[in-house]
DNA sequence: AGCTTTTATGAGTGTATGCGCATACTAACG
DNA sequence: CGTTAGTATGCGCATACACTCATAAAAGCT
């Protein structure tokens, strides 16, 4: 059993993934390498201080990292573990459907 | 880039983890295998109706199941994914103090 | 049938937080 | 310096949701 203060560790960390714009924000910064907040918002819709907020907390947790260039801020994302969190949770959804697939067709 | 709808339903499953006593709930169920309600009153201090909708989330999310055993409910927990996620935020954790630890050192 | 025990749920409250607007800060350039 | 562009933040609103109390539903016992 993970002690209290683990688990609160725990419940902390995923309450950083469990919004949608903050997830947007993670995998398009992988997926494009790094962007300026400019970049950011063209890319997802979100104003700008949105996108400050949510990158505020997403470095904290080191998550992503930041470099100024000159006025602009160029945001990339720090590692891997949000992807392979992110590949478990898909594995674990499509064999899920999967067993409803086969559950509907055998009944 | 994973679609919006994957974007969704990935954060709704953070989500669920996201909130110390259901993670607790889960730990509780993998650690002592199957437990009756009146276990986790016992085991956590939550409310009945607490755990019961906690329970019910954890429930049409395929990560606990239960039978009945007459009026008792026994609940289990269903797979090791959370335990996955847990150790890969784990890891994580650990290199960020180790990480921080040295800088303090060698600062 | 009623009675008891266990679990689920409707209703209400309080708190946390996503989100935008306006604004204050920061850094370059004239 | 002042102006401009980019970013962070105080404030407010709206909503989501954890949590409780009271109550309904379910299952066994007499």
């Amino acid at each position: 059993m993970p002690s209290p203060q683990l688990l609160e560790e725990f419940s902390q960390f995923f309450r950083l993934l469990s919004e949608p714009a903050r997830l947007q924000l993670l995998c398009q910064l992988k997926h494009s390498g790094s962007m300026d907040v400019a970049g950011l918002i063209e890319a997802t819709g979100f104003s700008q201080s949105h996108i400050s907020r949510q990158l505020g907390q997403l470095q904290r947790a080191g998550l992503v990292s930041c470099e100024r260039d000159g006025v602009r801020t160029i945001w990339s994302a720090d590692n891997d573990l949000v992807d392979d969190l992110c590949n478990l949770v898909q594995n674990r959804l499509r064999q899920r459907l999967e067993a409803q697939l086969q559950s509907l067709a055998a009944g």
